[in-house]
RNA sequence: GCGGAUGUGGCUCAGUGGUAGAGCAUCACCUUGCCAAGGUGAGGGUCGCGGGUUCGAAUCCCGUCAUCCGCUCCA
C-alpha cells in the first residue's frame, strides 16, 4: 500500500513525464505560485469542468451559466467585505521567527486572561518560544492581487484581480434574471481563474496563487435556505462519488460558528483525504449559506435595487444565496491521486510485471482511445490511420506505432485511456480489430464498421 | 518573509582541482511481434546564475537566484 506522500510523488513525476502537469516558467527555474497544465492536464482539466457544467448548469432547468470579466470594478471588492478581510495584520516573532496575525495574537490573550495586554502587542507572549514582545512590526498582508489599468499609475488605476468568481454573479445578478426570465428559486454557475495572496502556496496544485474555480450562486426565498443547502451539500457529494472518488476518501466538514466567513451562516466542506503536512482531510469544495449578504452589500453601495417582487405572494425580498464553491484544480488533484493505481499485468517471459494505470472515470480520461497497429507493416498503417481519422470525429484519440506492442499498452495505461484498438494482419481478412480494457486488459473482436457505435455504447456522457 | 535541505542531459544519479559520465527515457532503422525493459545507431549538458582563488573550477571561497520541507492561508 502506498502512502500518501508516495502517491502524491508518484503522481507528480507521471505529470511531468507524461504532460499532465508542468512548473510553471521551468526554464527560468520555476515559480511554485502557478503551475501549467500540458497536452493531457488540459484534457483532464477540461473533462473536470465539462462534468461539473453539465451536472450542475446544462442538466438543470433552474440554472443558468455566465462568464464574467476577471477584473471588476474596484467598489465590488469595497462592497463585498474582501477588501476589508483579505486584509491581516502580519507579525513576526524576532526569537523564533513564527508568523502569527496580530489581531489573532491579542485575541488570545484576552480568551486566556480575560484582559487585554499590557501595552499591546508588548504585553503577548509568543505562543510558540514564550519570548515576551518580541515582535517586528505589524505588515498589511493583502489577501488579493492588485494591477494597475490604464497607461497612468495612480491611486485610480489600481485593481484587484477577483479572488473568487462569485463576485462576478451578484453584479449580474439583475442582468441574468431579467434576460432568461429566472425567478428564485435558480442559480447562475460560473467557472474560470481566480487569484490570491497565498502566504504559502505549495504541495503542487493544491495550493495556488492562482487557481481555477466551479462556482454557483442558488438564489433562493428566506425561509428556504436551509433545505437549499442540504439538498446542494447532497448533490454536490454525489458528483465526486459518482466520478470515482471513494466514499472512504471523503469527508464533511462543519465550520465552528465563530469561525464562519464574514458573509456566512453556515458553510460545510466536502473534503478528500489529502493528507498534506500532517492533516487528514483538506478542502475541496465549499457550500455555504451565503444570506443576503452580498446582495443587499451591492445594494447598499451601488444604490441598484436588487430585491425580487413575487407577483404570487405579493412579497417583496433580497434572496438568500447557497453557494457550492469547487476548486476546479483541486478536483483535478483528488482525481489523479484517487485514479493511480499500481498492478501486475503478464510478460512475454510468462511472468507478471508491474503496471501503473490511472484509473479515471472514462468521462474524465484525456484520451478516450488509442489506435495502435500490431506492425508498421505498409499494408497495416493506412488501415488504422484511416480509422484513427474516423474516431476522431468524435473524441480525443491517440495513434501509436513506436515500440513493441506492450510497452505501447503499458504507455496507455500510464494515462488512462480506457480502450486500445490494434489492428493486425487478420484486419486485411476479416475487417476487424481488436479492442482491449484497460482494467481488465481483456480483448474483444469487433468488426470496423461497428467501431464507433460500440464506444458511442461505452463511452456515453463523455 | 524566517529556519533547514537541495541545485550535473527529459528522469534517477555518479563524478571532490586536470578535456563532462552511466542507466532509464526520446528519436530513426531492423524485428509478422497481442501486454514494458530484442538488435543497430542518433540526438541531447556553457554542471542554477554572477564573481573570486588557481596555469587550470562541476569540484575550493563569496554572493545571488530558484526549488523542496516546516510556519492557524478555508477553492
Amino acid at each position: 500500500m502506498l502512502s500518501f506522500m508516495d502517491r502524491v510523488d508518484a503522481v507528480v513525476n507521471l505529470s511531468k513525464r507524461r504532460g499532465f502537469v508542468f512548473p510553471s516558467s521551468e526554464i527560468y527555474g520555476g515559480s511554485r505560485s502557478a503551475w501549467d497544465y500540458g497536452p493531457l492536464g488540459v484534457e483532464l482539466k477540461e473533462n473536470v469542468r465539462r462534468q461539473w457544467w453539465k451536472s450542475v448548469v446544462q442538466a438543470r432547468e433552474d440554472v443558468v451559466g455566465i462568464d464574467s470579466a476577471v477584473i471588476l470594478a474596484p467598489q465590488v471588492w469595497a462592497a463585498s467585505g474582501h477588501l476589508a478581510t483579505f486584509t491581516d495584520p502580519l507579525t513576526e516573532c524576532t526569537s523564533c521567527h513564527k508568523r502569527f496575525r496580530e489581531d489573532h495574537l491579542l485575541e488570545e490573550f484576552e480568551e486566556r486572561k480575560g484582559r487585554a495586554p499590557e501595552g499591546g502587542l508588548a504585553g503577548v507572549p509568543c505562543p510558540n518560544c514564550g519570548t515576551k514582545g518580541e515582535f517586528t512590526e505589524p505588515k498589511m498582508f493583502n489577501g488579493m492581487l492588485s494591477t494597475n489599468l490604464g497607461p497612468v499609475i495612480d491611486e485610480n488605476s489600481l485593481h484587484y484581480l477577483r479572488p473568487e468568481t462569485a463576485q462576478g454573479i451578484f453584479t449580474n445578478y439583475a442582468n441574468v434574471a431579467a434576460s432568461s426570465r429566472k425567478k428564485p428559486p435558480f442559480g447562475i454557475g460560473q467557472t474560470g481563474k481566480s487569484f490570491r495572496n497565498e502566504i504559502t502556496p505549495g504541495n503542487f496544485i493544491f495550493r495556488t496563487r492562482e487557481f481555477e474555480q466551479m462556482e454557483m450562486e442558488f438564489f433562493v426565498p428566506p425561509g428556504t435556505d436551509e433545505q437549499w443547502h442540504e439538498y446542494w451539500l447532497e448533490e454536490r457529494w454525489n458528483w465526486y462519488l459518482d466520478l470515482g472518488l471513494s466514499v472512504d476518501n471523503l469527508r464533511r466538514f462543519e465550520h465552528p460558528k465563530e469561525k464562519l466567513s464574514h458573509y456566512s451562516k453556515r458553510t460545510t466542506d466536502i473534503e478528500y483525504r489529502f493528507q498534506f503536512g500532517g492533516s487528514e482531510f483538506a478542502e475541496l469544495e465549499g457550500i455555504a449559506n451565503r444570506t443576503d449578504f452580498d446582495l443587499k452589500a451591492h445594494m447598499e453601495a451601488s444604490g441598484k435595487d436588487l430585491s425580487f417582487f413575487d407577483q404570487e405572494t405579493g412579497e417583496k425580498y433580497v434572496p438568500y444565496v447557497i453557494e457550492p464553491a469547487a476548486g476546479l484544480t483541486r478536483a483535478v488533484l483528488a482525481f489523479m491521486l484517487e485514479a493511480y493505481d499500481e498492478d501486475e499485468a503478464p510478460n512475454t517471459k510468462g511472468g507478471v510485471d508491474k503496471r501503473v494505470v490511472m484509473r479515471f472515470d472514462k468521462r474524465l480520461a484525456p484520451v478516450k482511445a488509442a489506435i495502435l497497429p500490431l506492425s508498421r507493416n505498409a499494408d497495416l498503417s493506412p488501415k488504422a490511420r484511416d480509422l484513427a481519422t474516423e474516431l476522431r470525429k468524435n473524441w480525443n484519440i491517440e495513434f501509436d506505432d513506436a515500440g513493441a506492442i506492450g510497452r505501447r499498452y503499458r504507455r496507455q495505461d500510464e494515462i488512462g485511456t480506457p480502450y486500445c484498438i490494434t489492428v493486425d494482419f487478420e484486419t486485411l481478412e476479416d475487417n476487424a480489430i481488436t479492442i482491449r480494457d484497460r482494467d481488465t486488459m481483456e480483448q474483444e473482436r469487433v468488426g470496423l464498421d461497428s467501431v464507433v457505435s460500440w464506444l458511442g455504447q461505452r463511452l456515453v456522457g463523455c
